[in-house]
DNA sequence: CGCTTTTGACCCGCGC
DNA sequence: GCGCGGGTCAAAAGCG
């Protein structure tokens, strides 16, 4: 669905059809209550089937962002052939031509996890085309993520599929360096190093190397899979046990929704509008006494 | 059995 | 040339 279709379409109004007529304040209580319980269903019913637009908007969203990602790749691709240029010439994988969705996957994270904070150094289309002056460099960009500092799992939800192949402990860092290679597409040459950050233990910053040469993981299974040991983001305690398919697709798409209802909740003139609907409604349909 | 993580060893660039 | 440090490899082990 059309993301501008969608924000006007007339369902979205804030008539929230409250009370429709049928709530009344009568002088029995115990009629009143079950009024009341009626509502509340009512508004719960309505509260669902927002969270149901919520997520349509969403996905509809992402599916806008992965065009819009595919469209830049495509103009970028055309005149620069990128070499990641490793230091080792024996990489023969490396030597596969980036594509489609590049920071749109730290953007793509930085939506569906509350506290993350995308420091890429773009994300928009305008720097999309700067880098395509940056024809040497594989793309590289930051994600910082927070997570419970007790945690000490190196584990990024970032929609992709991730392999690890290395830890080391770093000069200016106590914590290890976690290394990471895409594992969606063998041949797709993005490679992630993720730390907790030294100042604060609590945040965990991912650096993204490259573009991946395929799309976002087409099933739930193809999430974060990296991880024996716990994988946790800001919103999730995650299973200790080793689940390499896991369905972390919904939880993503739960988190999207999530955060756009906070949103929402958060909004004081969403609020207001919301009330003025509710008291109106229920002040027309009371009857005086 | 296949896939993933772990981890010590190795490679390579860089500064001195 | 040498040492250091970051990055990667690959064998071994773990897990479902």
């Amino acid at each position: 669905m059309d993301l501008a279709a969608w924000l006007n379409a007339p369902s979205l109004d804030l008539g929230l059809h409250v009370g429709d007529g049928k709530f009344s304040v009568e002088e029995d209580d115990g009629k009143e209550v079950r009024a009341l319980e009626a509502e509340l269903d009512r508004v719960t019913q309505e509260n669902k089937r927002l969270k149901e637009k919520l997520a349509a908007m969403a996905a509809s969203y992402g599916t806008l962002r992965s065009q819009m990602a595919d469209l830049i790749s495509k103009a970028s691709s055309e005149g620069a052939s990128v070499s990641p240029g490793t230091k080792r010439n024996r990489h023969t994988l490396d030597s596969f031509a980036p594509a489609p969705v590049p920071a749109a996957a730290a953007a793509a994270a930085s939506l569906g996890t509350n506290c993350l904070r995308n420091e890429a150094e773009s994300t928009s289309s305008e720097d999309s085309f700067k880098r395509v002056k940056e024809e040497s460099k594989p793309k590289v960009s930051k994600l910082h993520v927070r997570t419970d500092p007790s945690d000490s799992s190196l584990i990024v939800k970032d929609g992709y599929q991730w392999r690890k192949y290395g830890q080391k402990i770093t000069r200016d860092n106590p914590c290890p360096r976690a290394y990471f290679r895409c594992s969606f597409a063998p041949a797709c040459p993005v490679k992630k190093k993720v730390q907790r950050s030294a100042e604060d233990p609590s945040l965990l910053v991912a650096t993204y190397e490259g573009e991946h040469n395929h799309g976002r993981a087409p099933h739930p299974g193809a999430q974060q899979a990296s991880g024996r040991s716990s994988s946790v983001t800001s919103q999730s305690p995650a299973p200790s046990t080793r689940r390499p398919q896991e369905a972390e697709s919904p939880d993503l798409q739960a988190g999207l929704v999530e955060q756009m209802a906070a949103t929402l909740t958060n909004d004081p003139v969403f609020k207001a509008a919301l009330a003025a609907a509710i008291s109106g409604r229920m002040l027309r349909s009371s009857p005086p006494k």
